[in-house]
DNA sequence: AAATTAAACGAACGTTCGTGCTATTTTTCG
DNA sequence: CGAAAAATAGCACGAACGTTCGTTTAATTT
């Protein structure tokens, strides 16, 4: 049984990212055994079926983004400097984990949104997770002092989101060169707006 | 020729609709031509090729968003009125246009974004367009002195976009019920950033 | 080295994909 | 109303889809 799983992840890692390229659901069985030079049998042998494939796919997608965002980013100083260590990593994860197809969660999400089934909870799962840690990471901003006390660490975890999200946008699709320094100036004004005193009631 | 126009447009309103859920390489002519009651072969004659298909699909989605989302907001004063008309109805011309599987735009970008071809150019056109017209009205904002002198208009269009993929994610993804108030919020600092002072050198 | 188990293969299944043809129906116009 | 043109349907194609089968090769255990 050794030599199966070996296989297995070496299928999943090619899986993870021939799907950035062409999604979950345009990742096809055929196409994965021809690109890894194996029988179209014999690679589904690995999986039950399709679906089980694609929730692999995505616990495999989610190890990795933990190994090179997340466990990293630990190391950092609690608070800000962790919120900056994840920015940072998270921005180019693609890059680390040779993603040719961009950040797999982000088609994923996409393709998921309006289905029903596993995949879909899987997906929503480790995206609130991701949310979660975000959110942690920004109240403990809080607590250390860094961030002003009504910070909404929620919106704060939703909005930086939404700044890789559009950082995503300009980057893959509009292919903008100053795609990183758009997303780097909004992800600073976000800090900032974290950062600086609740503003007076009047004037 | 006066059937054939009728029965193709809509062909593509169904289209339109039936790809913002499955996107548009899950739009299938065969599914297609189901729904709308036709044969495969009748509906494939409007057009001569799926590329077509896809290209049409997307011009008419944009009549649509003009027709919906700016030609309205367009009787706003120019500015931040018009600003906030823009996003209003940015926020729900999903609903408005009938479209169950949210902004096919977004759909499209995930999907074209690493391919080549025409769908791609034309999406890419399509979104620097909307792009660049967010901006201008950021920038009318300046000038009506209703922004600061220094505001990065690009900036704020492409932080803008941001926003309304954050409210997506939140919306159809994760299904939380305070998507939209969190978007409004983001857009609300969005708007006071780029009302403020801006902010003294040093201290 | 033999016996056993696991992994990979090749062929075929029923379906659906996009795309051609050739009819037939329907619309338009003189 | 009848002729020309346009729109739709019917049928077939090769390829690819996910999946199942029986068999062969390779790895592991005795």
């Amino acid at each position: 049984m050794r030599k199966g799983e070996l296989t297995r992840n070496t299928i999943l890692d090619r899986a993870v990212r021939l799907a950035s390229e062409v999604g979950l659901s345009g990742l096809t069985i055929g196409r994965l055994a021809q690109d890894l030079e194996l029988s179209k049998s014999g690679l589904f042998a690995h999986f039950q079926s399709k679906e089980t494939l694609q929730l692999q796919v995505l616990g495999r997608a989610s190890h990795i983004f933990i190994e090179i965002v997340v466990r990293p980013a630990l190391a950092q100083p609690r608070g800000e400097p962790r919120l900056q260590a994840l920015f940072d990593r998270w921005l180019e994860w693609t890059k680390k984990a040779d993603l040719p197809g961009g950040c797999i969660f982000v088609t994923a999400a996409v393709e998921l949104d309006d289905r029903t089934g596993p995949a879909r909870d899987r997906l929503v799962s480790l995206q609130k997770d991701w949310l979660d840690l975000l959110a942690n990471v920004a109240r403990t901003g809080v607590t250390e002092g860094q961030f002003r006390e009504d910070l909404d660490a929620e919106q704060f975890a939703h909005d930086l989101y939404a700044v890789m999200l559009g950082h995503q946008h300009a980057h893959r699709l509009l292919r903008d060169p100053r795609a990183t320094d758009r997303a780097r100036r909004a992800f600073e004004a976000l800090l900032e707006a974290a950062r600086r005193e609740p503003r007076r009631r009047s004037a």
